[in-house]
Parts: structure tokens; sequence; C-alpha cells
DNA sequence: TCATCTTTGGGATAGCATGGGATAGTATGG
DNA sequence: CCATACTATCCCATGCTATCCCAAAGATGA
């Protein structure tokens, strides 16, 4: 589970340290990296183990095959991202695209969100927090017990 | 998994070289090459290893012999598509009529989409990505949890 | 305070995309 | 049936980029 917020630096190659606690947590489920892709939300990149683009995958099938909404979802998660190998440093390198795509220089803050996480500037990202701490606030009686646990989990 | 899109070169003689991450996926699977087909939807190339087509031809039998569609399909896909062997150097030789098919000129993104693949113009798939983010933006909520994994998946 | 793990830096290396020439295979015409 | 021309495939070479490897600085917890 992706947990808490990690702010690391860029080189000038382009690599990133991914949280060691995020290594952990892709770990041993056959690609030793994470997939990451720009966010159809705002300025900012989403990423997760392969085992998220899997359950996107299983989610994907469950509609029609040529319905528009699908295939749709299908062009902006599967083609925008990226499977981003760790070196033995435990790094990945950003393209340059996805690194402009979220307006970063030089840093970046990895923040977990449970089944996937976020990589966002530093700087937009502090400004956001203030705006979903109130949101949270709101939603807060929207956070209940779940009678019972489904099999296999769920979504973010 | 076909993940991420690459542009790539096509050579005086017809020559692209097929991204290293896509030759990874069909590894291994008896022929190592693709298969490219024209899209029935628009001016495009699909594609994807041997053993895409043999999971579209256990989804074909599952219809009768005779079906109206089946038949259609097994034109439309089997008899369009070509088997295509990658050189040394991890590259195929894209037929012309495919070629101008799909209006390439000296360039071709190659869109991972999951199971399949999909090959465009670089100006043509530019076009058609900033419509399909917004479509996905429309559609993310369908994108949800599936209770139960089915064992072995669907089509594309 | 020390030991261990994580992050960061930089040089070396291997792999990839691409170009061009050589060779074999196929089709066409005599 | 043979000869020619064309095409497609193979093979090698090259510039570039991404990756690997080693090493040091920093952080964390005992």
């Amino acid at each position: 589970m992706f947990l808490s917020s990690v702010t690391n630096k860029v080189d000038a190659k382009g690599r990133v340290s991914v949280p060691a606690d995020f290594r952990a947590v892709v770990a041993g489920s056959g690609f030793d990296g994470i997939v990451v892709w720009p966010s159809f939300d705002g300025q900012y990149l989403e990423g997760g183990g392969m085992a998220l683009m899997e359950e996107y995958q299983r989610s994907l099938d469950a509609l029609d095959y040529y319905d528009e909404g699908r295939i749709a979802l299908q062009r902006a998660i599967f083609a925008a991202s990226r499977p981003l190998q760790f070196d033995t440093g435990g790094r990945i390198s950003l393209p340059k695209d996805l690194h402009d795509y979220a307006g970063l220089n030089g840093h970046v803050t990895f923040v977990g969100l449970g089944r996937r996480f976020e990589i966002w500037s530093p700087t937009a990202h502090e400004e956001r927090a203030g705006l979903m701490r109130s949101l949270a606030k709101e939603n807060r009686h929207r956070l209940r017990p779940v009678p019972t646990p489904l099999p296999g989990g769920g979504m973010p």
C-alpha cells in the first residue's frame, strides 16, 4: 500500500529515487519498477505497480469491446503510460515529456494514495494540499466501516 | 502488456524498428515478429503478437461456423493480417499497401493498448489523442473494481 | 555514537534505432 | 529451360541514449 509523501531530487540525467517504501510495495510482482502516466485531471503524474495496470485491464474487459468510453480509457491510460524499471539503486529515469508535463524542476514529491500514487512538483503539491485538507474535512462523514471486504480488493 | 507510445522512422526500404518494449512482449511465443492488419475503424493499423491471433481464433470458435459475423470477422482480421518477422536489428519491413492505408510518410507511432497495439501516422495520432483524453476524463467513473478476476482474460 | 539503509553522483558499458552494402530468393521475359 | 532484373532479407557498422556499476554522502534507528 502506498503511504505518506516523500520529496526527492531529480539529477542531471533525469533520474529520481523512488521512495524505498514504495519500492517495497511493488516488489516481487514480476516487473521490478513502476508504471507512470500523465493525469487527465491536472498537471501531475499518476503511477502504480504493474499489478495496477492489470487491474485496469480487467476492469476494462468488463465493458463492451467497442464501447466508446472503453476505447478512450484504453488510449488515455495504456498509450500514455510508461513502464519505468528501477536501476540498481532503486531509481527510475523520468522521460523528459513526463517531467515537463508535471512542471517539475529538480525536485518531485511522491504522494501515496493507497492503491496508486501521484508525482507532483513540490510547490504545486503544497498549493493543492490545503485545498485537499478542507475537501477531506467536508467528506469525512463518508469514511465509514465496510461490512465485508471484497475478495481481491477494489481500485482507487 | 503493450504500454506507452513510441515514434520511429521508416527508412527508404520501408523498414521500421519495433520498440524494444513491444518486442519483449511478444518474445518467446514461437514466432519472432508481430502480426499487423488494417483497422476497420479508421486509417490506421492494428497489431499484436501471434498469441493475440490465437486468442481471436478461440474467441471466434465460440461462434457457429457459418455465422455471418464470424465469417466477416475472419475475413477482416485473418485474411487482411500479415505476419511480419523481425530482422536481426528488431525491425519489420512494412508492406507498401499497409503503409499507404495508414497514410504514413516517413514516421510511425506505435501505440500500446494493453493486449494489442496500433500503428498511426504521428500527426493523425496526435489529433486523436486530445479527443481521447477528454473522452476518457468523462468516462473515468466507469473504471471500477471487478469482483473476481476472469481467468485467462478477454479480448482487445 | 555507531551501524545500516537510502539517496545521490559520475564514469563505464551495453543496447537501441538507424543507415548502407551484400546476398539470396522470386518473378518476369525470352 | 535459362537468363535477367527486381525485391526482400541478412549482416555489419555507427551515433546516441539509457542503463549498469561502483562509491560517497546523508538519514535513520538502535
